[in-house]
RNA sequence: GUCCCGUUGGUCUAGUGGUUAGGACUCAGGAUUUUCAUUCCUGCAUCAGGGGUUCAACUCCCCUACGGGAUGCCA
């Protein structure tokens, strides 16, 4: 067997990836980078009834858009295929065969009913809802019987009555579980494919994967995940389990409590860096206050012995600060790219490209998500709308005075440019006596639609004279 | 209920047997800006509680509390 380091991302196709999957993608991904070892992509399509169209084709363009590439797996392929386990079923039972034969596993033929029912009455005694061990131990006649009869049956694993397991885990270090808490835990259900359990340790074996990095969610399953390993003979992977992502409750992060799918957040305008470097932080830190990384930064800082132990709290805010970091210090060019789908959406025709790089330039400044971008951009693609407040202050006596001014200054100028701005201004001032709160904010309102906002020789510059004009016409009485 | 895991400001975290416990988000105040935003500065606030061990514990050990996960023919 060979040393070489070789993970896993094994996610089920439920229709989106989850964030927190995003997160043990991106360590699995990153330890392999590190390591210089491989980053398998392996579908766990074994739940028939989950089954989700599409799905798996989303994972793979959300860990594209992600550039989270991969060595071996769905489309690139690898020697240890197929990476689809719902195409890998004849292995599971052969292997789920030699677990009967060998005396580690047995033929479960009680019914989802009667588990139900067995669970109850578990449940009504004070006692933990394991299955009762009814099958444990038929008699080959029985067994044929049933068999005979064609009884639906599951092929359930059978684990130690007694004693206790310890391993270590990598982030957990030494771990203990009583067998007695174990359950006999089903490995092939009755319609023939195998479950999780089965499926994850053979294909983790097969593929020769190295270390498993995974939530939290699945360290109780490890003492029947080494059970398996001892009953093939096999050496079994060194264990990671990562802590959670939270919601604010605390709880294990969840859809109802807001956005998880990678894609909602992406098609919120949180780039792509965004999420990586933000998600890249929860639950691992390097021993520096840096924050923000590249991908190719992370490759090199990351450890497996600096992943933190207790659940972090998935927070919206720093998230939303952390974008407009990347909104505003990324290239505008690149910014520019990302926020085309927006103005598409909001049917804003881009006439003119640098006029539309300053835009967004703009916009970039004021907010957190590239889906605010065109509320920034409305003013100068639809008309303008005044509240009753608004009206006052473009009625006022002053603010007429001063758009009659520029509207007969415009008209009459060849030229709108930044120089006749800067005079038109100043002669607001020393020839209409009209200056600071009583220039800037009205003509900021007349052209823009609100007191706030960018300078005005940029407002003016991308809106054009055409525009300019109109929107004062409109305003003078 | 049972088993397992965890606990540094509200949140993400750094940290050491002896530190004024560091950084970031948020929040508050201020500066810059014609305005908004950006940016900058300042401030608020933390080692869950109780026992040990030790000259000394946030740091090591135990207990308790609290939180979370698992307990499916889901993954």
């Amino acid at each position: 067997m060979s040393n070489e380091i070789r993970v896993r991302f094994a996610p089920s196709p439920t229709g989106y990836l989850h964030v927190g999957s995003l997160r043990t993608a991106l360590y699995n991904y990153l330890y392999a980078k590190k390591v210089g070892g491989k980053f398998i992509l392996r579908i766990e399509d074994t739940d028939q009834t989950r089954y989700v169209d599409g799905a798996v084709q989303n994972l793979i363009d959300t860990l594209k858009a992600m550039k989270l590439g991969y060595d071996e797996g769905p489309e690139v392929g690898g020697e240890y295929g197929p990476y689809y386990q719902s195409e890998r079923t004849e292995i599971y039972n052969k292997y789920a065969q030699e677990l009967l034969d060998n005396g580690y596993a047995y033929r479960c033929f009680c019914t989802p009913e009667d588990l139900d029912k067995m669970r109850e009455e578990r449940k009504a005694k004070g006692l933990d809802t394991r299955y009762n061990g009814h099958c444990r131990n038929l008699t080959e006649t029985e067994i044929k019987e049933h068999l005979a009869n064609s009884d639906n049956f599951v092929i359930r694993l059978k684990v130690p009555q007694e004693g206790e397991i310890t391993f270590y885990d990598v982030v957990r270090e030494k771990v203990t579980f009583p067998w007695d808490m174990v359950d006999d835990q089903i490995l092939i259900k009755s319609d023939g494919y195998p479950t999780y359990h089965l499926a994850n340790v053979v294909d983790d074996h097969l593929m020769q994967i190295s270390h498993v990095i995974r939530g939290e969610e699945w360290l109780s399953s490890v003492p029947k995940h080494l059970f398996l390993y001892e009953a093939f003979g096999w050496k079994p992977p060194k264990m990671c389990h990562l802590p959670l992502l939270l919601n604010p409750d605390k709880s294990k992060l969840s859809k109802r409590q807001g956005d998880v799918a990678v894609e909602d957040f992406l098609n919120k305008g949180y780039l792509p860096e965004t999420l990586l470097n933000f998600v890249s932080l929860l639950g691992w830190h390097a021993p520096s206050d840096q924050e923000f990384y590249t991908l190719a930064e992370l490759e090199k800082a990351f450890s497996l012995k600096r992943i933190n132990k207790s659940g972090s709290v998935f927070d919206i805010e720093k998230l939303n600060w952390m974008n407009g970091q990347y909104l505003r210090n990324s290239e505008l060019q690149i910014i520019g790219e990302h926020a085309r789908k927006y103005f598409k959406k909001a049917d804003y025709h881009i006439a003119n490209d640098k006029h539309y790089l300053e835009l967004v330039d703009i916009a970039r400044n004021r907010i957190h998500k590239l889906d605010e971008v065109t509320e920034f951009a409305k003013p100068f693609f639809s008309e303008l709308t005044f509240t009753e407040e608004d009206k006052e202050v473009l009625e006022t006596e002053s603010s007429q005075t001063l758009f009659k001014f520029w509207y007969e200054n415009i008209t009459n100028s060849a030229k709108l440019n930044e120089e006749l701005i800067s005079d038109l201004l100043k002669r607001s001032a020393s020839e209409l006596g009209i200056k600071g709160k009583n220039l800037y904010p009205p003509l900021r309102l007349a052209l823009y639609g609100s007191m706030h906002g960018p300078e005005l020789p940029t407002i003016i510059e991308i809106l054009g004279r055409e525009k300019i004009l109109n929107r004062f016409k409109n305003i003078i009485r």
